[in-house]
DNA sequence: GCGGTTTCGCTACGATTAGTATCGATACCG
DNA sequence: CGGTATCGATACTAATCGTAGCGAAACCGC
């Protein structure tokens, strides 16, 4: 039975939000190799230490960070289109967020050679979305995962290459070429 | 006029290719982040700061690689679609061989907050492919750029999120749908 | 109020890395 | 052989990740 009675000693001082949004403030600022943790704690007016008490890396600590920016889908697995519309509009807008792209190249690049982030990366922050859209769209794992890379993949790569968020024309392409791609 | 003469003093030992050779190697077995100078030269059988001379930091070596890694598309200009197809599987070969996924997501990482570094990547890998893609598919800037963002983007999305390359199914879906997009 | 328990802030530390400085040795040209 | 530019090697600075240790603080039950 899951006792839910407060455990002994002092609690814990409820700061994740405030941690989650230094995170990004830096990693927007300074970008991911520069947004050191010892940065990122003094933003948060706390120690770097308790930092480290709650998440094992920098690299888990963002994407811990991701998962919490990126919230859950709204679809209502009624209409496919208006659906895969807004999915994308959804990823379009947690991507232009500041530091989002950078954060997550960032972990990318940690995660190589690095198979316990990796295992995070992936469990934490693409399945549950994975989850919802087989639901949503009724689509196989492989078709849903080939749809993410291309969402996300595209985005991140325009963030990478040009440092700026897609424009609403090409946004608009994106989503005209997956409903198509979808029917 | 070029002067074609050689310039007085010890010419440089032509070993480019054998670092970038080396620096694919070093980060396809440690990472990006763990792939130090100290061992592509060590690697490469050549002084750090020998890298330094030719290389103003970790990251235009890198893209130098990716350059010289990623070579000319193969294209003719007459069949779109047959272009579009060829264009997307050299961009699969290319992004499967070791090394050059990481690369590429360390570069990006690096990118973020060093304007120099992102006008090297942008001008110097991308700006050849768009320029003959282009060319050869007959499409304006935007929409070329639009294309890379997606090709290149999901194959590197895959790679990020699993390690792997995308199997071949995805890469058939992949052509089919650029195909589809730009008829 | 008091002991027990856990987290917190703080300081210090070891290991690793990017990038620079320096200097003697080396390779090529005329 | 002299002139010139590169190479190899070593040493160094400045950051950064992640850990250890310790006293102080917060909360609970009594």
């Amino acid at each position: 039975m899951a006792s839910s009675t407060r455990p002994p000693g002092r609690p814990r001082s409820s700061v994740d939000a405030e941690v989650f949004a230094a995170t990004l403030r830096t990693i927007d600022e300074l970008g991911y190799t520069r947004a050191t943790v010892d940065r990122i704690a003094a933003a948060t007016g706390i120690a770097k230490t308790t930092i480290y008490r709650r998440w094992p890396s920098k690299g888990a600590l963002v994407t811990a960070t991701l998962v919490d920016s990126f919230g859950p889908l709204p679809l209502t697995g009624k209409d496919r289109d208006a659906d895969v519309a807004a999915a994308i509009r959804y990823g379009v807008r947690a991507v232009a967020e500041p530091g989002v792209a950078a954060a997550f190249a960032g972990v990318f690049t940690d995660a190589i050679g690095d198979p316990a982030l990796r295992e995070i990366l992936a469990t934490q922050l693409q399945d549950p979305y994975r989850k919802v859209l087989m639901e949503a769209l009724g689509l196989s794992e492989q078709r849903v995962l080939f749809v993410i890379d291309v969402v996300i993949g595209t985005l991140l790569h325009r963030m990478g290459m040009t440092g700026e968020p897609m424009v609403e024309a090409d946004v608009q392409d994106l989503i005209r070429m997956l409903q198509r791609e979808l029917r």
